[in-house]
DNA sequence: TTCATATATCCTAATATCCGGATATTAGGA
DNA sequence: TCCTAATATCCGGATATTAGGATATATGAA
């Protein structure tokens, strides 16, 4: 497959879109109620549970998801269901995980800091 | 393609680390630097032009970015060139985009805010 | 050594984000 | 209507992040 070069300038609004994304996703809990959604719908009590968190702790990070457009719901009866919104951000996810596992390999590159230790 | 359950307790070192990386990707500067080093290598004084960006603001960008370790360094007389650490992370924004780009097609939801309008 | 260029780091104020208890809000049942 | 379970939102304090000018550091040349 062909490298794209990326085009240069990328779109303003697309940018601001991925970084809100990236920043959805910046957060452990919320990163891990990705994970759990790519299993499955859950409702906000199960999600409270499983992830020993405060409700109104988990409410507000499913609340950022949503914010985010990255999780939908549906409600049934007293209870609210969560879901991804598509499945692209789960393979983000998934992505980012593959590339966590690979890493390790760091051979120090240029190593700006210790430059030259002044004593 | 079989569908993974994705793991349940994800590893919390490498959710530590894949957060690291979300959070790294979480600002419209950085991911655009990402993007133009995903065309190659860039001296940082180049990219202070190209972002239109004060240097002392570039140049914390990068360090950021090095501290996430998705880009490397090398140093050419008194100019340090920045590349991407591995391919992996361009790939992650990459993807990104092409998210970005699909969403649109925002059906509503369960509308949980306008669940009730209180008069 | 002195100077100029290119970078990195320091410092401080402004913002943003986070947590979690307290308090709404909503739905359904008695 | 009153009560309870399930959620969402509010609030205030703690922490983190950001921007950018000022300053320090590194490199090469004169």
């Amino acid at each position: 497959m062909k490298k794209h070069p990326l085009a240069l300038p990328p779109n303003a609004s697309e940018l601001s879109t991925v970084v809100k994304t990236f920043k959805a996703l910046a957060d452990e809990t919320r990163t891990q109620i990705i994970l759990l959604l790519g299993e499955g719908e859950r409702a906000v009590h199960d999600l409270v549970e499983i992830l020993n968190s405060p409700q109104s702790t988990v409410s507000r990070h499913l609340a950022n998801l949503r914010a985010a457009e990255l999780v939908t719901t549906r409600r049934e009866g007293t209870s609210v269901f969560y879901r991804l919104a598509d499945s692209h951000v789960a393979d983000l996810v998934r992505q980012a995980f593959a590339h966590a596992q690979h890493e390790s390999l760091g051979l120090p590159d240029h190593d700006l800091n210790t430059e030259k230790q002044k004593v």
